[in-house]
DNA sequence: AGAAAAAAGTTGACGTATCAACTAATTTAA
DNA sequence: TTAAATTAGTTGATACGTCAACTTTTTTCT
């Protein structure tokens, strides 16, 4: 592949951010229209139900997310009845996160889904294609934090 | 691959999500530091200046934007001197956009630039990688179009 | 020709992302 | 043991993305 040669609109940093705009919106769909969350409302619900993520800060590691949005997501779904804060007994900076019936029921309901969808999504790959693109999103992921300098 | 033993967390658009949060803060910075452009002036300005792109709505079809935010970042562009328009002669509802010769050069300055980083990031893929990433995000692409039920 | 539909572009509203400053609690280390 | 640094989380400012309503001009259709 030459780059010199390669017009803006095929940059692969310019491909990948459409597609991800575009997968992004089916999922925002699909979310709204099941469960009535926003994206990430139901990322931070599923990390608290599927993974150890206890508190903010866990989540933020995790998933890389900014803290502020996160402390904002969580007072919503705070708000919204689906999780409750309790400070730690040990650290009283944390507050461990727990949520609530509500929350891990519409987390049962929608996971399946999900699932489904990225089922799917792979169903129009082949096995080259989705082990080349784990791992290309991994490489591509570790270069980004590379300065211009280390470019 | 399993998805039903997959963590949420290694759900592709997540991975993809991630990825491209991470190249997009690059990108960010390079813009920034070395042009004193956003992300998407530089992207209008680079189909105004490397594609066939005449006005608005060309840009709209070519990148897929949101035309309201299209429309500000272009009168931003103008107020800061890098886009003139000028009504055109055929079609009052369209507007011709041309780059004045400031945005002209500091798009080839910033052009090899953007490509080597493109370069750089592609020198960590190996050509099944480059190959397969590119086709799998143009059958996502499609598939994200699709709806919930014909997922 | 004239009504209806469509296209170009603008604007407003609203939610989300990003960055920085800040408070309070806890760790580190002199 | 106490000052300095770090960590958890909140808040505010500001930019960006998304959606919908709206105006004006052009196209389509009968």
């Amino acid at each position: 592949m030459n780059i010199d040669d390669l017009e803006v609109q095929q940059f692969l940093t310019y491909r990948l951010a459409r597609t991800h705009m575009r997968l992004n919106a089916q999922a925002i769909r699909i979310l709204k229209r099941n469960a009535g969350l926003t994206l990430t409302q139901w990322r931070v619900i599923a990390l608290l139900a599927g993974t150890d993520c206890k508190n903010s800060s866990d989540i933020e590691r995790q998933i890389g997310m900014d803290k502020g949005q996160l402390s904002r997501t969580i007072r919503g779904l705070a708000d919204a009845g689906y999780v409750k804060f309790k400070t730690d007994a040990k650290d009283h900076r944390k507050s461990n996160l727990k949520l609530t019936a509500k929350a891990q029921k519409i987390y049962d309901q929608t996971l399946p889904l999900m699932r489904n969808r990225q089922r799917s999504l792979l169903a129009h790959l082949d096995e080259t294609e989705i082990k080349a693109i784990y791992s290309a999103l991994e490489k591509l992921e570790r270069a980004a934090q590379l300065s211009e300098d280390e470019l």
